[in-house]
DNA sequence: TAGTGGTCTAGACCACTTT
DNA sequence: AAGTGGTCTAGACCACTAT
């Protein structure tokens, strides 16, 4: 397919970041030279870009990458310091974790690896002014981010690292309502258990499964929104 | 805009049940004939319905009207009757009240509406294999919906109702953990209170806010998957 | 074999933004 | 005025499905 080779083309170059946010990108006469392809070619293959949400087209301008907080839609993978931080409020993350530990046959079975495998394991409380909102657990493998225990996670989150070591391609989720257990009260600073919500991820990149992550709100501190429009 | 015409007498045929579930479309050709388009033109109308989930097409074959349950992907506007019953598992509704009430300010605000217009409030308790995996509280705007309260939910589920008698255009969806009020506890059947998720939903159609439902599920008894693929 | 959707071409006109 | 994306046309060839 014609078009989706001009696709792979832009999506590396976004991928690599060799195009940052909001960079220009090829314009459909542009690319249906460089492909030898006719417009209306180029012209799906950016079309198919802007309707995943990677890049934004605008009429009489031109096209250009998307920024990153607008690449999904509903219930994306967000950014929790992003997000914190769009609502101008002080965002603080404390490591209470980050190691290298067996896998469990849980963690073996989420990862796609064997049981006492070596993976990363890593707990991260995010807070927003102050006061926890999320606690992260998280094992990542190693196959495909080596380098995750050298990392400073009050920098950069876990998941802004992953996604620039390896795109992720697939992800999945579970939400539930829980009590949460002594350690988890602990990490959230919560005085008496309330009900948390949790929220389950696994991503995927090309080189499968990247990490399993646990990721429990204080309900009394957190909502999920989200928005759905159907257009007819 | 041609394409949207056809996508527009599209739709109206399949949300006026015309054509039902898996109902042939008509062909690329056909409407081009029809609209006096070209048969690209016409393409474009069903590739786009294609993508927004209401028909499935399938090479050599034909255009068809998808399947209700595949309308929607992640965190979409599922129908618990179908879901229960997906997996095989009886499927039950006890109707705990059914009434015009006034609005009070906060359900006022949420419809569009006066404090104090009447609104159709209903409570009611789906169950599996006997256990109410969620109660549904659930205020209508009477403009949209006039025949809620003759409706006989044990046999069709509100939300089925309102989704024939004014299409659904736009959906917003907030996720909590809560512990639930004693009344909560007794249409669950909890006899001592859990983490639940709450998840609170207004829709719209074309007329303006049709509902506004506060959902309630016990942790102990549900799990919300969802499931995103980001294909490049 | 006839019909369908999937891909592609080489043009065209328009509304819009940028310079 | 030049370039861009948005829409549309009238063809074409292909792979697939149904009969």
């Amino acid at each position: 397919m014609k078009f989706s080779k001009i696709k792979q083309h832009i999506y590396s170059k976004i991928a690599s970041g060799e195009w940052p946010e909001n960079h220009p990108v090829s314009s459909e006469n542009a690319l249906a030279n460089q492909f030898s392809v006719s417009r209306m070619t180029a012209r799906r293959a950016l079309q198919e870009l802007a309707d995943e949400g990677l890049v934004i087209r605008s009429k009489g301008s031109g096209t250009y990458v998307a920024p990153l907080k607008s690449q999904t839609s509903f219930m994306a993978i967000r950014n929790i310091a992003d997000e914190i931080r769009a609502r101008n409020h002080d965002y603080e993350a404390h490591v209470h974790t980050l190691k290298q530990v067996p896998a469990s046959l849980q963690v073996a079975e989420q990862l796609g690896l064997e049981p006492g495998a070596p993976v990363f394991y890593s707990v991260i409380a995010h807070s927003e002014n102050g006061l926890p909102v999320q606690v992260e657990e998280r094992y990542v493998n190693p196959m495909v981010a080596a380098d995750y225990l050298r990392q400073d996670f009050t920098y950069i989150t876990p998941h802004e690292y992953l996604s620039a070591v390896a795109p992720l391609t697939e992800a999945s989720h579970q939400i539930e309502a829980v009590t949460p257990s002594a350690q988890v009260c602990d990490w959230l600073e919560l005085t008496k258990p309330e009900p948390c919500l949790r929220i389950i991820r696994r991503t995927w990149s090309d080189a499968g499964v990247v990490t399993y992550a646990v990721l429990t709100h204080p309900g009394s501190r957190f909502v999920l929104g989200g928005h759905l429009t159907f257009k007819p």
